[in-house]
DNA sequence: AAAATATGCAACTTAATAGTTGCGTATTCG
DNA sequence: CGAATACGCAACTATTAAGTTGCATATTTT
C-alpha cells in the first residue's frame, strides 16, 4: 500500500458535486422544503409558497437552487409547476458521510494499535 | 393518526444546526480540510496550508468556519494550532438524511398502496 | 371574453463569503 | 540574543446569494 498521506477519499468530480448538494441544502427554507416534499406528493410553488413568508420569487429561486442540485425536479403542468423531491443526491451524500465516518473509525483504530506496540 | 401534511420530519433547533453543518461542508477547500484531517492526525495550520494554493489566512478562516460547526477542533500547542477532526456533527447530519431517505422510501410505499386500493 | 390564477423574466438592494495584504506578537531554533 | 516560524487581527476588494418589486404572459374559470 502506498500514499503519503491516508486519503484520496473521492475524485474531485464527485467532490464537487458534494459542494454542491450541500450547498443546496445549507439553507433553512430549501431544507424545509425538502421536508416539505418528503412526502412523495408534487406541489406547486403557489401551495409551496402559502406556508412560506416568503414572496414566491423568492421561493422559486430556492426550488431552482435545488433543481441545479438535483435533489427536486419541477414539471410544468397546465398553468403550474409541480416539484417534487429527487431521493438520489440524498442517498449520495449521504452515503459519502457515512464513508468518511467510517474511514475515521478506521483511522482511529489505527492509532491505537499504534500506540500500543510503540507506545 | 393526525397530521395535516406528512412531516414535521425535525425541530427547527436542530434544523438550524444542519443548516450550519451544511454550510460549513458546501466549499470544496473545507471538504478538502476535511478528507485531510480523516487520518487522524491533528494538524497545524500552516501544515493545512501547505498543500492548498492559498493564502494561511484563507486557510484559518476556513478551519474558523468548520470550527464554528463544530467539525473541527483546533488547540494551540506552542507557536502552533493544531487542528483535529470533530466526527460527531458528520454523523448526525449522516444519520438525518437517512431519516430523510427512509422517510422517502415509506411515503413512496404508502402513495404506492394508495394507488391499489382506490385506483 | 373577462377575471383570476400561476408563472417567468429582469432590475435592483442588501448582506454575506472568499480571498488578499499588511502589520504586530508569541514561540522556537541556532 | 537574533532570526525564523506560526499565528492573530483588521481593513479592504470582489463576487455571490437572498430577497424584493414591477411587469409581461400563459392558462383556467365563470
Amino acid at each position: 500500500m502506498s500514499s503519503k498521506r491516508a486519503s484520496a477519499v473521492v475524485a474531485p468530480r464527485l467532490l464537487r458535486q458534494y459542494v454542491a448538494i450541500f450547498a443546496a441544502l445549507s439553507d433553512e427554507t430549501r431544507l424545509s422544503l425538502v421536508a416539505r416534499l418528503i412526502d412523495g406528493v408534487p406541489c406547486s410553488i403557489s401551495q409551496l409558497t402559502e406556508d412560506s413568508k416568503m414572496s414566491r420569487q423568492a421561493v422559486t429561486k430556492h426550488l431552482r437552487v435545488l433543481e441545479g442540485a438535483g435533489l427536486v425536479r419541477g414539471e410544468t403542468a397546465g398553468r403550474e409547476c409541480l416539484f417534487e423531491l429527487e431521493p438520489r443526491p440524498l442517498e449520495e451524500v449521504r452515503d459519502y458521510l457515512d464513508l468518511v465516518s467510517k474511514q475515521w473509525d478506521k483511522a482511529l483504530l489505527r492509532l491505537k494499535k499504534l500506540v500500543e506496540t510503540d507506545g
